[in-house]
DNA sequence: ACCTGAACACCGTTCAAGT
DNA sequence: ACCTGAACACCGTTCAAGT
């Protein structure tokens, strides 16, 4: 349903709008008032509402641009020497990204049919296959799954948001270590 | 500051607003309609804030009464015999508890010099009194700290308002396992 | 085709007036 | 000493009217 040639306006209240958004959201977090972000963009409310129309959708288009960089060093990721450390590195990054706006892990975790869940896709899909890949490698318990691993990010993600970057990192230490597999019973000898 | 005798009708009131807080804070959230309370509980929205400055004091208020058992429980814990066992229950015994209001791991972890602070650093104190316990038994990393427990319960309980109670569960189940001191590098012969 | 902004509903919070 | 509820500020969302 893309129209060929939006009117230039149109095109020009959208850029506005994604980048002021993207502003008031890294100031004030993701519940801040859409009327402020309308505001600074120079236009009506209706307007917003005419381009974006719920918060998840703005929220959307906003992590579309800025998640594409993030896919790729993802995708980057999986071809690395060791797997385990690749996987640390990827919950890492994301929880990191995720941080920057507050609000942002609730709105990863609550999911819904949306261009914003498309990210969330992206992201489960890349964090599965970095885990099955330490899997094989025998770097992690054969039962994690990509699920875990998005468990863990948004929750690290909102320790970020209500406490300190420290209990964030520390929390993702600890469950980290507890992706280990069982101790081995004995060390074939050589 | 404690007057002798409120009014009884003012006393009244106190206690309709925290059962009708406690209704509603279940179904909708802490979050929902402070007016909302004050019309089920038949009083102004006033009366409301006569007795509640604001909604952590009434959250703050609700808690005192609710958390007497499970602090009791905890003390218990405290005696148990295996020290790696009571901490994992008395995290699984917080979480539960925690996610019976929606948004209350919120405005645990956000803190502020509160009654609801108090019931923060009551839980705290007991965590802290089992993780010594569990290091001196050598069964967990010695540079386990309470701040540690908190930062997993309210991470668990958000997981579990914003999820499954399974991923809730996984993700303590995983971080507990990191919990565990180094594999011993030889046992001593008997 | 898109924008505007008034309109409606709802909420948090305060406070002068009552009893 | 406590309660009432109007008042103010603010926001989300819709939609008839404009261009």
């Amino acid at each position: 349903v893309s129209t060929r040639k939006p009117r230039a306006d149109a095109r020009r209240n959208y850029e506005r709008l994604l980048s002021e958004a993207d502003a008031v959201f890294a100031e004030q977090g993701t519940d801040a008032s859409l009327e402020a972000v309308a505001r600074r963009a120079g236009v009506a409310i209706g307007t917003l509402y005419g381009h974006f129309p719920n918060r998840r959708a703005l929220v959307g288009a906003l992590l579309r641009e800025r998640n594409e960089e993030l896919f790729e060093t993802g995708e980057d990721l999986l071809a690395a020497p060791q797997a385990a450390q690749a996987l640390r590195r990827w919950i890492d990054l994301v929880v990191t990204h995720a941080a920057s706006y507050q609000g942002l892990a609730a709105l990863f975790a609550d999911g819904a049919e949306d261009e914003l869940h498309e990210s969330c896709v992206r992201m489960t899909g890349i964090g599965e296959r970095l885990v099955r890949r330490a899997i094989e490698a025998g770097e992690v318990r054969a039962d994690l799954t990509g699920e875990d691993v998005f468990t863990l990010m948004n929750a690290a993600a909102w320790t970020r948001e209500h406490g300190t970057a420290g209990q964030a990192e520390r929390l993702v230490d600890l469950t980290v270590r507890g992706f280990s597999p069982p101790e081995r019973t004995a060390r074939a000898p050589r």
